[in-house]
DNA sequence: GTCACGATGAAAAACAGGTGAAATCGCCTG
DNA sequence: CAGGCGATTTCACCTGTTTTTCATCGTGAC
């Protein structure tokens, strides 16, 4: 359910708000004041958005262009585009430029975030409501991670992070993923370069199932990442 | 009785005063000038709104295509058309766009309150008079909510607000409700985002049957929401 | 053996939600 | 129209949980 967000908007103070609104909600936003970074961040594709804010009035390249060029660089994600009320007129044009859905300024907040909600629904890639591999079951409403055990069925409360990493393990299992791919996935940019997140996270998630007698299908490979691999209880 | 309303219209000092008088009346109102985003505000189900009354002429996108829309979506909620006298003869167009009734400006408070009232006794979802969920019924026209317990039949008077709330948590037993959920079924957006509002009114919806000698049926899910769970007194 | 990377446990920080008191609101009455 | 009253919201503070940081340790590669 969260979504990874970039939100270029140059206005400090809107920008600090909205971005607090949607980490309140639990989303990974970066914010970016300029258009052309702005542009720079979502093709580098550092990080998968799943989701961009952008204001229509841009320092380096205005909104609609970074639609324009989203678009014809075929990349696949709801655009919401921020206008001025007194630009409404220009509406089509930004539609045009392939923007999903626009929203005049001022705006309440929760309005923000009902159009949010609406974009991530109609998306075709509408997540799957329950993932699974193996005898592993993450059911993303109730935030239950189920286990089918040899003793039956464990299910196990995940908080808001512990969701967010068990979600991309059980979306790239056996693949080895590497931990800077998860940092720039799950947690912001302006990261300190040197924090442990990551490992301090994995450890947790790993933690909690060991205390309900699991073993981690979470390994290490040393120097290459982590790898999710769905080993029944009581093997190497 | 009180409902969820979506209002539609561009007429700033009209829309000001149908809200207020709205508002007077029990209802939870949202305002917006603008047809294309009152749209969205509808389909983006932020609210399952219980009645929209909308502008015939408006910005963004017109009354009569709002209905349209609402109906081929399938929305199924009453939608009250405003007009101006002159565009009476049109309003055929706006039947079939889907409005179910129509209102021609200038109008007195009290006609606009009497449709509202009639809309609402019409709509096949005209509410159950009796919501009960184990051992609570709650009867929305005397405001009493009955608890049977070991000892006999508790009666305890709700006021407005906690009756929306015990009403809101009847209809949705044993699911997990979001806070941000109740929000926004039970207040209008324009909220202070930090308004702590819900835990407020949930307290005091608590303490009122705990003043009455019963354990709360309201268990919260940390950070996840409210449970209404229907635990007979003595239980965990 | 040393280096780099990740693991680890404890502590700190950030955060959500609970709480009582006080302020505010809307309505009713005198 | 003021005062009172109950309902509702706000405020400041408190609590328990989640997340991050910090310092340190272990391990495999070279």
């Amino acid at each position: 359910m969260p979504l990874r967000i970039l939100l270029v908007e140059d206005e400090q103070e809107l920008a600090g708000a909205v971005q607090t609104v949607l980490q309140r909600q639990g989303h990974v936003v970066d914010h970016c004041p300029d258009g052309l970074e702005g542009w720079m961040l979502l093709s580098s594709e550092l990080a998968r958005y799943e989701l961009a804010i952008v204001d229509w009035m841009l320092p380096g390249l205005s909104g609609p262009e970074l639609c324009r060029r989203a678009r014809t660089t075929g990349l696949d994600l709801p655009l919401l585009l921020l206008t001025a009320r007194a630009e409404t007129a220009d509406r089509v044009e930004g539609l045009d430029a392939g923007a999903d859905d626009y929203l005049s300024k001022p705006f309440a907040m929760e309005e923000l975030l009902a159009r949010v909600r609406a974009l991530q629904r109609r998306q075709p890639s509408y997540r799957e409501p329950v993932l699974a591999v193996g005898p592993y079951r993450f059911d993303p409403q109730s935030g239950l991670l189920e286990v089918s055990t040899a003793g039956g069925l464990v299910a196990i409360p995940l908080a808001g992070k512990e969701q967010q990493l068990m979600t991309y393990f059980l979306e790239n299992p056996v693949r080895i993923i590497p931990g800077s791919q998860l940092r720039n996935q799950l947690w912001d940019l302006h990261q300190d370069p040197v924090s442990n997140v990551v490992a301090a996270q994995v450890r947790l998630l790993r933690r909690k199932l060991a205390a309900h007698g699991l073993p981690s299908p979470i390994e290490t490979v040393p120097s290459r990442g982590y790898r999710f691999l769905a080993r029944l209880p009581g093997e190497p």
